[in-house]
DNA sequence: TTGGGGGTTAGAATCATTCTAATTATCACT
DNA sequence: AGTGATAATTAGAATGATTCTAACCCCCAA
């Protein structure tokens, strides 16, 4: 017989990577990893934060620190970075670089056609053995 | 008749840059940007600061902090920036990318064909404009 | 000579992030 | 269900790179 639930059943994705890394599922790490899918604008903990308090008045910024960090460990988040600019949080998991506007301030994802990814790599020298390649740009948008 | 000098002709780049952008030439800005010259490790502020002390045990961090602003504002440094580690800076003036050794924990300069650079900006949509492409690698190295 | 305007300096302030120590929740096993 | 072991959360302090502030210095032009 199945065992009942005494919340919602948890979004699939999550609590697969959760177990693989033998860490537990919390309402906390399920909602910060909500917030980041509903409303996918890069944003930082700090915002992350504010979100996530409407809904959960009681959580602290550690926890939405630590859980971000946990999403990103399982790879279900990317941590995005701007020059010195605070952490910005990403759950697009495909490959894509970065756009940001000036003008505006907004980050968008530029999906990277997997060609593009080995011909950038392909520019290394061969004792070069890279693990992650970051493409960023920065300019404006037109409208 | 001509004047004496009291120190040694500065670099031209440098003192032509800084006349362009109406700023003065001065002994700290020539000596942090001659440290960047002699050993291109992409140091960081406080290695440069602790370089640059050596030659002018008066220098300030404020003032090795201010000059390295005031090279990138000239355009004869640029400022690299890894994840949430310190600003690194880099007198290379080429088109390039970085390779972050996680090993060793060096960088290394990845010269980056202009056919590649047309590459990569293509994949941006048409109403992206795109001012700048950051280009970085991380992993290791093999010997 | 003198005054104005960079430039430099030491130290305080800022701000994102991490750490600490105490509390609370969850799990496995009775 | 009860219990202990372990993981997660929390508030607040600490950290560390960078920026700011305010006083001082130096060069040049009048
Ligand atoms: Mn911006
Ligand atoms: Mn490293
Ligand atoms: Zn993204
Ligand atoms: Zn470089």
């Amino acid at each position: 017989m199945a065992s009942s639930p005494r919340t919602a059943p948890p979004s699939g994705a999550l609590n697969r990577r959760l177990a693989d890394s033998g860490l537990r599922s919390t309402p906390q790490r399920e909602l910060i990893y909500d917030v980041l899918l509903r409303k996918r604008d890069h944003p930082t903990a700090d915002e992350v934060f504010v979100r996530v308090k409407t809904e959960m008045p009681t959580i602290s910024l550690a926890t939405v620190y630590n859980g971000l960090e946990t999403l990103v460990q399982c790879d279900l988040v990317r941590a995005v970075n701007f020059e010195r600019g605070p952490t910005r949080y990403c759950p697009n998991l495909r490959p894509h670089a970065h756009f940001h506007d000036e003008r505006s301030g907004a980050t968008h994802d530029i999906d990277l056609p997997p060609a593009l990814i080995e011909h950038v790599k392909a520019i290394l020298p061969p004792e070069y053995r890279a693990e992650a390649v970051e493409i960023s740009f920065r300019g404006s948008t037109s409208r």
